[in-house]
RNA sequence: GCGCCUCUAGCUCAAUUUGGCAGAGCAACGGACUCUUAAUCCGCAGGUUCUGGGUUCGAGUCCCAGGGGGCGCACCA
């Protein structure tokens, strides 16, 4: 009989802490503790047995013998994997390994299943994502990869708010899926008779909770987009979107590199970390470079936007950078250094002022003409996310609905539509306005040194399961 | 979506260059063992070799189709 509850355990850290320097090889405690956990490895030696139990906060050696442990057959018993709740006095073995010398046990769950080879764990990379409950038991530095996760997360939480930050959650369900140039997933909605879409991006929805008065709001949600799947890309993600009234993009820019630090230092312990067998200093103040200066940094073509379209796509073309048919000037732009020039910047680097026909929702640049005020953080090679100086203005933001419907017209699909719902909240208003996206898997993945954003989901995505051997109809 | 690679026991992996009885370790099961550390030792069992078709006297192995997975490319702002 499996109880219902169990009572009254001690992490096992705790007792490491309380005792692992504190005795001898042989010494005893005279201290009785309960611990609990999962049988890892089991030792049964006759009338002695030893049984590795790990838990959440580490893992203890128990250790049990005829003469004292109540059940002792049933404890040689166990199978690996089984959760038992185990009393008895703190010890060190001949040896000097730190034990729980067992009067008694209760067993509080049996696996029925293995967890992997004891020494290897599990390497099969579709059962570890399938099966990711036998990936986090049986395989070394996997549950601390996403206790990382977590402490990114909570991290990002508390810089925010402690800049005055509201967090808010807006719709995921959604009639037009706007803020991002993505293709959306569509879903039904029964009761309307009426196909809706998953969310692409927060975006919208936050500006509509600045024009209603939430100076410095964010949002940190899940957000899909209808895209394949690579090692850097699940359909499915977490960004972070916050909005700061009165802000321009380079304060923004400043809030991405506190915001980035500080989740550094919070789960690794500093803002300096490896990745990649580099070193990656994320101390502010970042670098702070124009996409022309980077471009020519990298190709040695000195490109920007005076450049006469048909001279950027000859350079387009000879850099090997496909471009779409109709593209203007700062799409080739973009494309180009997209594809020879982001790659390569190890940073951290902020590449700013983007052109303008890329960037639908963001305010012309203050001083370049066809640009916009946009920076995109890069380090290693990737976009870490974005600093805006948000469009403010309905009539340009109608102007630029219109440029992205054209692009729809010549076949773009993730073109965004019009939305008038948002163009009339903008007429009621809007002060000026910084904003950032932060794709926050992608921070995890660079503090966590992941070449794969499986690693740092829990149960990415993966095709459904049935269907495999092919006994689905 | 396209290309290349891959799939063998619950797990991790073998199975001559070039087709010849499908194996081991761990787990499980039975047993021995009073200080083990991946404990050790003895025993037992474990398979639609991803699926379907083909070539062959004979296929885990070669060919075709399908499925799962991996990598690369494409999509990505």
């Amino acid at each position: 009989m499996i109880p219902y509850r169990f009572d009254g355990h001690t992490p096992v850290k705790e007792v490491v802490a309380a005792y692992g320097d504190l005795l001898e090889a042989g010494g005893e405690s005279g201290d009785v503790v309960t611990v609990a956990g999962r049988v890892m490895l089991l030792r049964v030696q006759g009338k002695l047995a030893f049984a590795t139990l790990r838990e959440w906060t580490g893992s203890i050696q128990l250790f049990a013998l005829e003469t004292l442990t109540e059940d002792f057959p049933g404890f040689k018993d166990l199978n690996l994997g089984d959760w038992i709740g185990a009393t008895g006095e703190v010890v060190k073995t001949r040896r000097g390994e730190l034990s729980v010398k067992l009067r008694s046990f209760v067993l509080l769950a049996q696996a029925r299943h293995g967890f992997g080879d004891k020494w290897r764990g599990v390497s099969d990379p579709d059962l570890r994502y399938r099966q990711r409950e036998v990936d986090l038991w049986a395989n070394e530095g996997v549950r601390e990869r996403f206790l990382l996760r977590s402490k990114v997360v909570a991290a990002v939480r508390d810089l925010l708010e402690a800049r005055g930050f509201v967090e808010v959650e807006t719709p995921v369900l959604l009639p037009q899926a706007g803020g991002a140039n993505a293709k959306p997933f569509v879903t039904h909605f029964n009761s309307m008779h009426a196909d809706f879409y998953l969310r692409i991006a927060t975006e919208l929805y936050l500006k509509r909770c600045v024009i209603g008065g939430f100076e410095r709001v964010f949002e940190v949600g899940r957000v899909f987009r209808n895209e394949g799947i690579s090692p850097k890309y699940n359909p499915e993600f977490t960004m972070l979107e916050a909005y700061q009234a009165y802000a321009d993009y380079i304060d923004m820019a400043e809030l991405i590199e506190y915001i980035v630090s500080g989740a550094a230092a919070d789960a690794t312990g500093g803002t300096v970390i490896a990745l990649q067998g580099r070193e990656l200093d994320l101390t502010p103040p970042w670098r702070k470079a124009t996409m022309t200066e980077v471009i020519e940094e990298v190709t040695g073509r000195s490109l920007d936007l005076e450049v006469p379209l048909p001279e950027l796509c000859r350079a387009a073309d000879e850099l090997g950078v496909e471009i779409r048919p109709g593209d203007d000037g700062g799409q080739v732009l973009t494309a180009i250094y997209e594809k020879t020039t982001e790659p390569n910047l190890w940073g951290p680097v902020h590449v700013m002022d983007y052109p303008q026909s890329v960037s639908p929702l963001t305010r012309k640049h203050r001083s370049k003409p066809g640009c916009v005020e946009r920076i995109t953080p890069i380090a290693a090679g990737r976009e870490l996310g974005e600093c805006y100086s948000e469009l403010i203005d309905p009539d340009d933001q109608r102007e630029r609905f219109l440029a992205q419907l054209a692009d729809r017209e010549r076949g773009y699909d993730e073109a965004m539509a019009m939305d008038e719902d948002f163009i009339r909240a903008l007429e009621r208003g809007m002060p000026p306005l910084g904003g950032i996206g932060l794709g926050i898997d992608r921070l995890v993945m660079m503090l966590a040194d992941a070449s794969h954003i499986r690693e740092v989901l829990l149960f990415p995505a993966l095709r459904p399961e049935s269907g495999r051997d092919g006994d689905e109809p």
